[in-house]
DNA sequence: CTGAAAGCGCTTACAG
DNA sequence: CTGAAAGCGCTTACAG
């Protein structure tokens, strides 16, 4: 007859099969597998040899539950094919890695109710913190989470009520450079673009933009600034009717690369040249921003740093949530201006009015190459 | 004197805090926990009011080790901020987590030693099963772990020995496809630029390049063929090689979208004019690719279908090894062309030599939305 | 329909 | 330096 197969696999050798074949207790190898220190060289010996010979492989799940830490983070973002999420979230899982720890990947697709959802199920999981890439200036469920005592890390935005620990970018600062940058340029008729008045980043770089347009005694434009929602489609939109207004502007600042590719892309199919008819700027310095056929200005947020710190920051306060408890850990990067084509200062001929360039000191961008 | 602070908050409540208050024993509450159907109504309410008043939170470490399954799976990729890989992680995460399960993402930042490294620690972690974004033909670590019995699916590419559960594109197709419309539109010198030979996507799209010129009649030329590596500076190298050659080809068919944007940065940074001088074509339908500024020909695969097949592939497969041990699950995606401006077909003066336009039958793609 | 008991695979005081 | 025992928080036959 046939030989019999080998079905469900001999279960995989545990502690006590080791201890077993080790002639020692459990206890021991649990000291060989952790680096304990005092263990005679002998018997380490005897229980590694032990365990590779039965190619024994620690389980985690039974060491999470005995230990009651899960070395595992929770990462959760609106939306991860978009780049800047994309970016942060490489460095996180890197960082993680050189720590030991695993990210659990969280995508709300920008569905705001999967966040609550997402974190209920990360509490369950008993990771031993959270990181999240987004959440509104009045954000209900991320403030309950913050009053568990959840080790949390935000990046990116922040709350209103300003409690958490978290890494952001001078988003204020990055929305008033570009703007004077723009008003240096010679443009006065500037306007905005952004996302959600009801998410940090936005808010903020817009208060920068209007700050900058004040310092310059310039008059903003109620009719300029649009902020409609994350899509895509709500930023084109928003550009189609500002470029279709009779004194339209001649420069936008959008609050993201996203949105300023959106922007770019209706002004061209309305027959405006960038940076010709239009300069638009925009913030994150992603891939695509240097691309040869596009080289947008921009603000570089340091996505890389912005994520390891994120990481970095959240494992001390998963160490010592006491200490942060009171005074937490609230990073803010300085943004980097990086100017290219579409703001026309690359173009002389493009330049309105032929106002003299005066830029400010800044890291001149090519390729990220 | 101060009120003391409430330090470590006292434990979380478990089954045994529930049972005590609902005065029930422990098993009755894990019964009531995972709706196991018989369970006197009252009984039940008396034990849900329980959990509620406690704000009890089943620990899932706790579960998985008493179950034996953890409802979680790896994913690792070589580059999350690739949108390929952005675009099929997006996908594997919500179908995952319609189905309760939890994603750990692995990034191997393009290191190939990480990924042992990283399924050794999915392994410890007892994960249900892994899925993998990238293989080589020849990949001895991936062999071992289909060997061990670990519900494992791959995309995107195979191994040449066949074995395994995957989704793939039909690589070879889109590669003759995308050669074919170039042919079409009567290119005769027609380049290949890949990523690397030792992975099947790439591979596999030469061959299609290959078989598509011989049955045009056209020899082939090697010195029009690159395969350096998967960094754009590694494709943007290829191509300045192959732009500079004094008979350069007149067209070039890209193994992906992002090779194909680099080589279109190296042609307009030469001079050359795309599609007027010369026409380019990827794989993959990333969003970039859409952008009015790009608009590039590309071969669509369908990536959020791509990774909702590989989440709903390893489920069965976990659901039921013994099925898919000696007949895998092995699907196969039809490409679909999207024809934009790169290739030169929409714009009737820039195609060569004033040949008649024969387009197959396709999906003429604009933006993506 | 419900409970007592054993078990999942580790770790960790506590003795010695 | 090492072992016996208890415990982490669940689930699951097995009785009744």
């Amino acid at each position: 007859m046939a030989v019999p197969e080998q079905r469900t696999p001999i279960h995989s050798p545990t502690v006590s099969d080791v201890a077993r074949r080790a002639c020692v207790s459990r206890a021991t190898v649990s000291r060989v597998l952790n680096r304990y220190p005092h263990v005679r060289s002998e018997v380490r010996a005897r229980v590694e040899r032990a365990m590779a010979a039965l190619a024994y492989r620690p389980d985690a799940v039974a060491r999470s539950l005995a230990r009651r830490e899960t070395r595992t983070l929770g990462l959760v973002v609106t939306d991860i094919t978009n780049p800047f999420y994309a970016e942060t979230a490489a460095a996180i899982v890197k960082t993680a890695r050189t720590h030991g720890y695993t990210v659990i990947l969280c995508d709300t697709d920008n569905i705001p109710e999967l966040q609550a959802e997402y974190i209920e199920v990360l509490r369950q999981r008993r990771v031993d913190g959270i990181i999240l890439g987004s959440v509104f200036l009045h954000d209900p469920a991320v403030e309950r989470l913050i009053d568990s005592g959840m080790p949390c890390m935000l990046y990116n935005r922040r709350l209103r009520s300003g409690r958490g620990n978290y890494v952001v970018l001078d988003n204020l600062r990055a929305g008033r450079e570009l703007t004077r940058h723009l008003l240096g340029l010679g443009h006065r008729c500037i306007g905005f673009i952004g996302t959600l008045a009801g998410l940090s980043s936005a808010a903020e770089r817009r208060r920068g933009y209007r700050a900058a347009l004040r310092e310059a005694g310039v008059r903003p434009q109620p009719q300029f600034v649009h902020m409609r929602g994350v899509t895509p489609e709500l930023a084109r939109e928003a550009a189609r009717e500002i470029l279709a207004l009779p004194d339209r502007p001649t420069a936008i600042v959008a609050s993201s690369d996203r949105v300023a590719l959106s922007v770019i892309e209706i002004a061209e199919e309305m027959g405006l040249s960038v940076p010709g008819d239009l300069a638009v700027v925009g913030v994150d310095n992603i891939p695509m921003a240097a691309h040869q056929a596009i080289q947008l200005t921009t603000v570089d947020q340091h996505l890389a740093e912005m994520g390891r710190l994120a990481v970095e920051g959240i494992l001390d306060v998963i160490r010592d949530p006491e200490r942060y408890r009171r005074s937490p850990l609230q990073q803010v990067l300085a943004p980097t201006l990086i100017v290219r084509r579409t703001c026309g200062a690359l173009d002389p001929g493009a330049a309105l009015r032929g106002r003299r360039l005066r830029l400010p000191a800044v890291h001149k961008g090519g390729s990220r190459g």
